[in-house]
DNA sequence: AATGAATGAGTGTTCATTCAT
DNA sequence: TATGAATGAACACTCATTCAT
């Protein structure tokens, strides 16, 4: 029984990461089921033993591939490092993250979804949330500490990883040959250089 | 000929309002023509007299409602004013411009599409490189004339704009309750503040 | 008053050839009155000033137009040639008749048509059997005489307007390479050699 | 999957026999699938999980039930025989072949569509070339062998041919009355008697 | 007489979903 | 489990026809 189990969830994980790919290259309603079961190399019948529904197959990965494991992937003890290498290295993790092949699958996916579905919505903000709540908690830290000017904490890490997400959208959804070759050393110098000393000349 | 020019303009603009409306609602192909037609008030057989295809009518409004004339928008004599003033002024005209309700109607019908269109792309593109061109021909001339510290001209209005877009997204697409209580007057001061002072302590 | 009624005839006449010309290259149901609008050089509207429906415009044309006036071409006086001249100027004429484009625009309106339509059929029949009964007479006439063998004058005018149909019908509309090269000449004297003498070598 | 194989090859044939039969009835265009479907006693919808669409249908019909097979039914031993035998033969082989009811059907699809689309006369070209062919073998070697008068071989199949399709189109297209009461014989007879001993009283 | 905007009834086609096997 | 034939409810689109102007 065991073994059927699991026979069970590898098929239902073939047919959700099918379904991912599919989605993601054609939209949700563009795809077919039929394109799905060819990907996942089944018959389109068969997805209606793992899934009520085409919609239901959506929701199984917006809500079993919620984008929440970035913030698990970031280091608890990066807390402790100093804003200069704290952000770097922080923006270079969210940018291999981000451009990763998987991810921008996922954001593929969500992306335009969120815009019709306000549910689907609520799911990415709980991801974005914590991501920021991670950053924002770090933020307070140091502003405490003082090791970085008094400001409002919650609205820095939105800047923060707004300018990062920025970027990844332009470079993968948008793919404005302006942005493409930009190395994320490049990128992750701009920001935090620009977010720690400002632009205007030192004093 | 006039009033009859005058009326076919009308009844097409008045096709593409509707159009506008229920492809930001739900998407372009989840909307029927029969949503239009209702939207419009006229059968739907009335839109093939004033567009050959469903998809015409959707170049017609990425064509011709192409978010370009936010640049345009923006009064030249700007360039001349110091940067604290320049950018806060920016930043409050972009976010009044963004979140315009026809605006983020706009976006809601281009965003899903350019993810799986790559020629929306380019017309986005294009209209996010002017507006980033007028922005980077500011911060090479301020960096030139030594008002601001010399970094890379290019990058900047990306980080700039990146960080407004990602405030319009989460208040306007995720619809996240987090940031719905923010002014633009306190987007505006966080942003401009970080960029020009940046987040470490003044010496 | 005549003027108008004349004016009324030419548009009426105008229509016609237009829907003769579009029916012919595109079939009927095929063609559309905006088809035929663009042709007569007039708006579809204006079609049902002069018909009452598109059929109604096809029958006038199945009974304005039929081919009657084939016979109507043969000059009586040729009933006294002796057959060898008769026979050769009955082919050249027919041809010269049928290979004109106008006849070939019209079997192309009318052999579609005739197929399901069974009304269509007896207009047709009609002006055959015209023709037929026009050579079965000279035939019967010369058989009497004794200038031709005795056979039935009735299948005869048929195996011989077969011939030419058929080289016709294989030359206009199959448009087969392969008989395109002979000349009105050629196909006259086969057949009427042929008729006349018959395959047997000569006693 | 012999059995799965057969059904389907069933389903298939079913349709095409059931959209022959309502093209044949009603032309192509006319014909609705929604007519084909009940006609098979199926949904419209099924239509298309056998055929691309209903174009392809037609094709399936003009490619698989091409009119070929009438040269196949003529034994090849039957070119030993002397002319009058042979034409006699042939004409009634051929009137057996082509007023068989399902021949009819074939031609009542074929004539309409052949009109407009060139593509469909070349099929239709072939067929006939192949059935020429071989009696222009046979005229070909009969007069080399003396038994026939020295004539154009290749025009002569064209003219016997085309006796025999005029009388079947004259019957079964146009169902003139007049035509209807020969029997085979009559036709056979007067085409052969004809054609072998010509017009002309016996020297 | 003439226009062409507007309608509405259909058409071919697609596809999520069901179900007998 | 798995198939794929079959359905039915849409859908985009077409076009003959009408009618206010």
């Amino acid at each position: 029984m065991a073994r059927t189990t699991k026979v069970v969830e590898d098929r239902r994980e073939q047919i959700i990461d099918a379904a991912m790919h599919v989605f993601a290259e054609k939209g949700f309603v563009r795809a077919t089921n039929k394109d799905i079961a060819r990907e996942a190399g089944i018959t389109p019948g068969l997805i209606y033993h793992y899934f009520e529904s085409k919609e239901a197959l959506l929701r199984a990965i917006i809500d079993g591939r919620s984008p929440l494991r970035i913030i698990n992937a970031l280091p608890p003890q990066a807390l402790a490092l100093p804003p200069e290498v704290f952000l770097r290295f922080i923006v270079m993790q969210v940018l291999g993250i981000l451009e990763d092949e998987n991810f921008i699958q996922l954001i593929r996916v969500f992306l335009p979804e969120v815009v019709y579905n306000p549910d689907t919505g609520s799911t990415i903000n709980e991801a974005i949330q914590q991501a920021l709540g991670f950053l924002e908690g770090y933020f307070r830290n140091k502003i405490e500490a003082g090791e970085l000017r008094p400001m409002d904490a919650a609205l820095l890490p939105q800047l923060f990883i707004g300018s990062v997400m920025a970027f990844v959208l332009r470079r993968n959804i948008l793919h404005d040959p302006q942005v493409l070759h930009y190395t994320h050393e490049q990128i992750a110098d701009a920001i935090v250089e620009t977010m720690l000393k400002g632009l205007l000349p030192g004093r």
